[in-house]
DNA sequence: AGTGCTTATCGTCAGGCAGACGACTATGAT
DNA sequence: ATCATAGTCGTCTGCCTGACGATAAGCACT
């Protein structure tokens, strides 16, 4: 059949963001809140529309940098740049997931060290961090007693398969200290990791096997107090991506 | 700021499909000659616009009735169905990866045992189950002495990103009984993963892995002879889905 | 200075699993 | 009958993990 430009529907394309970080041992994610209908007034995951010239990944590189000021890591670049890491997670398209119009919306999971507060629009009660667990629980109360609304459109779909993309992928891969700062000790990345899979690990088990697999963790030379504690040996992430054999996270 | 229809640039929205089987030995996929410009004459992955009212998902397993015949599996349904083991694999939005319009492509990947001759609309010439390493080799020469041409827009960069796919999950998951039958033998399924991952593998101790692992096959009582030797026990595939210990993938 | 608390780090031991591989079994082909 | 082919069961060894004891080195008290 011939090339007819009417034979297809018009479709908007956005990106929306899950952007998680570790805050007081608790996994949260960046949540804004809409300014306009529908759901006016609930949360919702930061994004937008992309633009006519842009890339998908571009598009959410544009985004998290609007909304938090990060620099997204260049899957490409070698080296540590303490950019936030972002990937692509997973594209959303029912029909009535916008009640407005056809909107397809390609997710993007990125992974962040604990920020200062955010910002979006220089308006900080319009954004927040909050625990996922807050997040996704439904017809609760938080833990401010208030009445915790879902979030806006499949929302709580997305942030759910964020975090559980998340939860699988530091399994066995170093994506783990993406959460952390470029140095770093042992015990704080095994609290990254017990915030993540809401479990508690052996810290002992834990020191041999990350210090254990090669390329996982390179060695600064410094050590550092700020947990408190026997000074601890400071680290920054290696160059290994891929963790072989993997770290297990514990059943049930 | 309020919302206004025109702020964003409209779309095409398309899936593209990987189908992945194993034919003698052979990890192939299920390429379509394209009838009309961009890429006439060039080899292509299955795909097709988005209809309007049609979720993401509903417009993948249309497109895989068409090309194929098979049903699609749906991921709810508890019990084997043999219909293809479908999922959402990536979205591919570059603004230049199709020269007509902006397309994005949600991009499917689908496992299916090895079937009967392909047939695109009735003509068989322009359907074709090729081994994945002849249609990503670039600039080559396939096994007919004939020079191979690249697969048509970005498709190369999918499919290799649904063979990886493909690759990683089996170890993980019980996704190899998707390329097998009904009932099929412990040999049969190791050749797949054999096909799959490009390595041989030591019968006993995939044997002994396979069976020993709850969940993942459930003898039938039958057996067969029709891979020659001593008669093989049938089996179907179990209920789980997720194995835990994996299955290992040798190195290098 | 000493005591106690906290976190970091090293070591030991037993159990489980995977890789290497020997041995035996049950068919069809010659 | 003999052979070739594939399937199935065992054994052994090394590695990794989970459980957990023991020691080290800071800080905050008194």
């Amino acid at each position: 059949m011939p090339y007819d430009p009417s034979a297809f529907p018009p479709f908007a394309v956005t990106v929306d963001l899950v952007v998680l970080t570790v805050r007081r041992h608790a996994l949260c994610a960046l949540a804004v809140r809409r300014g306009e209908p529908p759901f006016q007034g609930r949360w919702a995951l930061p994004g937008g529309f992309v633009r006519a010239d842009e890339d998908l990944a571009q598009a959410a590189a544009r985004e998290l940098a609007e909304e938090t000021g990060l620099r997204a890591h260049d899957p490409a670049a070698p080296a540590q740049d303490n950019g936030a890491h972002l990937e692509q997670l997973a594209t959303y398209g029912d029909p009535k997931r916008d009640p407005r119009m056809r909107v397809v919306s390609v997710a993007h999971l990125a992974l962040a060290p604990d920020l200062p507060a955010p910002r979006a629009g220089g308006d900080a009660s319009n954004a927040r961090w909050a625990p996922v667990d807050e997040l996704l629980q439904q017809g609760g109360y938080g833990r401010d007693g208030e009445p915790v609304a879902p979030l806006a459109f499949d929302h709580a779909q997305i942030l759910a398969d964020g975090v559980e993309r998340a939860r699988s992928k530091i399994e066995y891969s170093s994506l783990a200290t993406a959460f952390c700062p470029t140095e770093f000790t042992v015990g704080e990345l095994r609290r990254v990791y017990e915030a993540v899979w809401g479990v508690a690990l052996d810290p002992r088990n834990f020191h041999r096997k990350v210090t254990g697999t090669p390329g996982f963790l390179v060695p600064t030379g410094g050590t550092t107090t700020r947990q408190g504690g026997r000074p601890a040996q400071l680290f920054r992430a290696g160059g290994a991506t891929l963790l072989n054999p993997p770290m297990l996270r514990p059943e049930v």
